[in-house]
DNA sequence: CCTCTTATTGGTCACGTGCTCAATTGCTTG
DNA sequence: CAAGCAATTGAGCACGTGACCAATAAGAGG
């Protein structure tokens, strides 16, 4: 029994909605897959149209991973913010925020980081959104950290360099848990808690 | 004037000549423009010879860009530590070793490993020398370690613990620097001599 | 109902990749 | 000097990539 030619059911989508499944389609793929696996073929074959398509809505593929990159890195940024709205001591604030971003199921986002790293070489759309989104960390651990200092619960100098130094501890972590898995994972996750408490002039051990 | 029809001069290597020439090829192509960039054409292409050739000492590129990140960062280690010999004091010993890493001209070396921690997801061979080299820093740091927590002047637990700490930072050091240059730079450089104090019970600035 | 915009197709192009293989040619050894 | 081994060539294959473009048809507006 041979199927009979079936005629070409095309789902027309508004511009907006089209653009957004694309997004979405690749914002996916590059956190089960990698991000070199986002592809015009690959997304255009998950949602079942032509690579031409995806053209037409990226005429680069450069801007279609800095979009990619840019909706999986700020919905985790937003995410953790949010919970942590329901948290009324800084101190617990930054406690939970650590514990978040120390976890060791993040490591899609991890790899995923590590990809756009290596990636935004050569990808200049990508590399501004990775700027863009490493600030977008920075500055509102900062903010949560000069509220805490203002509440007399933390003492550091420059929250923004505080800031800085604690990102560069999970950055280093991220590489960690990638590349070794979850071996030695404790020793390096403690060291984050460490140096907040240090840096903020708080008794060791506050923080777990 | 044309020149004349060139009889080819083949130069013809004994097989251990011919198979350093071409990693050393890899390493400088992967140095310089990163690890990427090495490829059967580029490195033949660079070495005057043919991809065939190239292909005949290494069957899989896999095997290649191990061999050249391993030499690379190899080297470094090697000479980092070499450098170390002539320092009679453990605690100068270590200041000197974190001011190499913190150097911001290891730029090349920070983004060789950016890299490798990337391909190293596809690449086994690539992966296990990643492993490698990566256990050689941190089985010499701790070494040095605990040498001077011997000679009485550092004061920690578990060294190699210790030791997989300071990389970290020195990992998160190296995003720094291929993603925002030289900005902010010192603040977390800075960094890595601090915790390295603290791991170490030694006084503030005791490192710089 | 007709028209016009544009989302969407399908096919193609040029390029770079890793890898293969038979055919050469230089060197070494008997 | 002859023979054989192995380094080296040169050409080609299969595949995946981003990009391009003319043709088509769905839907909106007059």
């Amino acid at each position: 029994m041979t199927s009979s030619p079936q005629p070409k059911v095309r789902v027309r989508r508004t511009a907006e909605n089209r653009r957004a499944e694309i997004v979405d389609c690749a914002r996916r793929i590059a956190l089960s897959q990698g991000l070199d696996h986002v592809t015009l073929r690959s997304v255009a074959d998950d949602l079942g149209v032509t690579g031409g398509l995806v053209s037409h809505y990226f005429p680069a593929v450069d801007g279609l991973l800095a979009e990619a990159f840019g909706v999986a890195a700020a919905a985790e940024c937003d995410e953790t913010f949010a919970e942590l709205e329901a948290i009324d001591s800084s101190r617990e604030r930054l406690a939970t925020l650590l514990q978040r971003l120390v976890d060791s199921t993040r490591g899609d986002l991890s790899n995923l980081w590590i990809d756009a790293w290596h990636a935004a070489k050569r990808r200049p759309a990508l590399a501004d959104e990775v700027e863009r989104q490493t600030e977008q960390w920075v500055d509102r651990l900062a903010e949560l950290l000069e509220q805490g200092r203002d509440e007399g619960q933390f003492h550091t100098g420059d929250p923004r360099t505080t800031a800085l130094r604690i990102m560069a501890v999970i950055d280093g972590l991220s590489v960690q848990v990638t590349q070794r898995g979850t071996i030695d994972y404790e020793s390096v996750a403690q060291l984050a808690f460490r140096i907040a408490e240090i840096e903020l002039g708080l008794a060791p051990g506050t923080l777990d």
